[in-house]
RNA sequence: GCGCCCUUAGCUCAACUGGAUAGAGCACCUGCCUUCUAAGCAGGGGGUUACAGGUUCGAUUCCUGUAGGGCGUGCCA
């Protein structure tokens, strides 16, 4: 099973060494030429200086070659040469209906199970204890947990894990902060939010304020009994918080692990790299040196112990990887955080090569930044105030105005108030999570909160909205269960939307193998949009044809499947109604 | 200083990895709710893809340079 354009482009590679053209020429795209034609292959023009001949006449040569072929009889409608040697192809509406129906039919939509046997490790959302979340975590959550979706549909056995921050100097702050307080008591969420800004601020103040949280990171790291005693009390309230914010996002994780869970590691593979001289010592510190000699720039070391003797996170982050693959043995490792810590994994990757901890053939790190969420100053996102936007208060907001929205719709005035706080929950949460999966995942991108929260147009709602009006129409027509999709009879009502449905594999593709969600945001929402112009078009409930009625209801049904696949595998949850 | 990334419509973003006339949403203008949900549909205006060169049959995409912006650059994460 495969997309029409993978059909398409066995069948000209075929053709292409037949008549000895290079064979990666033969791939078939989508026309964007509109009604001229449904597909083309632009490798005519690519190759005609290796076959010595005007574009033109390779392109004649080719579709002759393919016209030979009494196979291809019933595929093609119509294939001729456009401008200077392109191949415009279309297609019979029988063989578009057949594909139609063999994807139907997989239960995969078309999609090959490539991960088959595969584990493959996420690391992604990376909240930091102690601190509020604040919509900058919205990205790698986001971005991550699609990620998650998709290659778990792909056939592959998807470990999460949110990798918290809860073994760095930040944990120190807090520790000393406690005790210049001499607090001893129960440690609530609101007092953390509350000491460890204050900790943190002073600290960038002053030297010796941060030699003492310095001290205290040291000795937590070494095992002191009381600090860790209070540490691990923090640690559980702080991750009730998290889990909340989670939660309300709909993002998973099969791991709850932190930085500290890499520390039983990290003593012998310290001693490991010294013992192989590895690692050296400089400064005062313990550092690796990483670099090459055909860097541009020479890449500095990476430092695995500070002259304190306390670790940070390039020590954890590797002690990490060697806890990944004893507990996993992962084909791959995804880390989807943000970019401007890009050369620190550069760091870590180079480090466990080095090392010989993770083997280049053996696992796969990949490193998954995106890019920084800004304000309209273009500088990296801050509220009036000057803090950061608590995604609590982001999420509060979007659902406040998806009531207020909801409650002008007439349809909620048989809603109940559990339903109604339901689809507002739903509804906010999709328009969250559009407005930030759109966005390609390597640039920066704008932070609007009127954006974020608003319902019309490119957005989750929109998507929501078009899933659920099939689903409505479904359910008028009396359709439980799946039409016969055998009905299918495609005409010039139902063309465009029945070719778009048969895109969904290549979209898949591209978007696991860039990593990219947004690639099937933009599909969903083409899709949700040439549904809308179909059902604008023609009324499907009245349509006295019965076997027209029939096909039309069994593309709205395949487009309902479609759509709520994709809106699955971005973690969008949609509503019976809205 | 050096390295990486970015610059596309008034604003926010795409462009299937080099293809034909660069597409969407918002905002603006014009129509459409007495037949399936108007969170919708149909249509309109809006572009020297920052600039200058180069490679190519063909460049938003690749290369070089210039200007502007962001990030990173040994003891934060």
């Amino acid at each position: 099973m495969s997309s029409l354009c993978e059909h398409l482009t066995k069948i000209f590679e075929t053709v292409f060494e037949q008549l000895e053209l290079p064979r990666a020429n033969a791939k078939i795209n989508v026309s964007k030429q509109g009604q001229n034609c449904q597909f083309q292959c632009n490798g005519a023009m690519a190759s005609a200086k290796i076959a010595r001949k005007k574009p033109h006449d390779v392109a004649k040569d080719i579709i002759d070659q393919v016209k030979k072929n009494t196979l291809n009889k019933d595929i093609f409608k119509e294939i001729s040469i456009g401008g200077p040697g392109f191949i415009n192809i279309t297609l019979n509406d029988s063989f578009i209906e057949n594909h139609i129906k063999e994807i139907s039919n997989d239960k995969k939509y078309g999609i090959k199970e490539s991960g088959e046997g595969q584990n493959i490790v996420l690391d992604y959302g990376g909240p930091n204890i102690a601190k509020a979340m604040h919509v900058g975590h919205l990205r790698s959550s986001i971005i991550g947990d699609a990620l998650r979706r998709i290659y778990k549909y792909a056939g592959y056995n998807t470990i999460s894990d949110i990798h918290m921050g809860d073994w760095g100097t930040p944990m120190g702050m807090i520790l000393s902060e406690l005790e210049l307080m001499g607090f001893d008591g129960e440690i609530t969420m609101d007092m953390l939010a509350e000491i460890y800004p204050k900790a943190a601020a002073a600290c960038k103040e002053d030297e010796k304020r941060l030699a003492l949280a310095r001290e205290a990171t040291r000795k937590l790291q070494e095992g002191d009994p009381t600090y860790t005693q209070t540490w691990k009390k923090f640690i559980d309230v702080s991750i009730e918080g998290i889990k909340k914010n989670f939660d309300a996002l709909g993002v998973h994780f099969d791991e709850w692990k932190g930085e500290s869970d890499a520390h039983p590691y990290i003593t012998d593979m310290i001693n490991d790299l010294k013992r192989r001289n590895l690692a050296i010592e400089s400064d005062g510190a313990l550092i690796m040196p990483v670099s090459k000699e055909d860097d541009k720039k020479e890449i500095p070391p990476l430092i695995l112990l500070k002259s304190d003797g306390a670790v940070l996170y390039s020590t954890t982050d590797m002690a990490t990887i060697i806890d990944r693959i004893k507990t996993y043995n992962p084909s791959k490792i995804i880390y989807i955080v943000d970019q401007r810590q890009h050369l620190h994994f550069e760091q870590v990757f180079r480090a466990v090569h080095i090392a010989g901890i993770a083997p280049k053939d053996k696992v796969d790190l990949v490193f998954a930044g995106f890019g920084t969420m800004n304000g309209s100053d273009g500088k990296p996102f801050k509220t009036r105030a000057g803090g950061v936007m608590r995604l609590s208060d982001l999420i509060s907001m979007a659902k406040e105005k998806a009531t207020l929205r909801l409650n002008e719709a007439a349809l909620a005035k048989d809603m109940d108030e559990l339903e109604r706080k339901n689809v507002a929950h739903k509804v906010a949460i999709a328009a969250l999570k559009f407005a930030d999966l759109r966005n390609d995942r390597v640039t920066d991108y704008i932070f609007d909160i009127d954006r974020m929260t608003s319902f019309e147009g490119k957005t989750g709602p929109y998507l929501l909205y078009q899933a659920v009006r099939i689903q409505s129409l479904l359910r008028k027509a009396g359709i439980e269960n799946q039409i016969e999709i055998n009905s299918l009879k495609i005409d010039d009502i139902d063309r465009d939307i029945a070719l778009l449905l048969s895109e969904f594999p290549d979209h898949f593709n591209n978007a696991i193998n860039q990593n990219s969600p947004h690639i099937l945001c933009d599909y969903a929402y083409r899709l949700a949009q040439e549904f809308s112009s179909f059902y604008g078009n023609c009324h499907i409930l009245s349509e006295p044809d019965k076997k027209i009625k029939t096909s039309r209801l069994a593309l709205c049904q395949q487009s309902h499947k479609q759509l709520c696949l994709i809106l699955e595998l971005l973690g969008i949850e949609i509503p019976d109604r809205m």
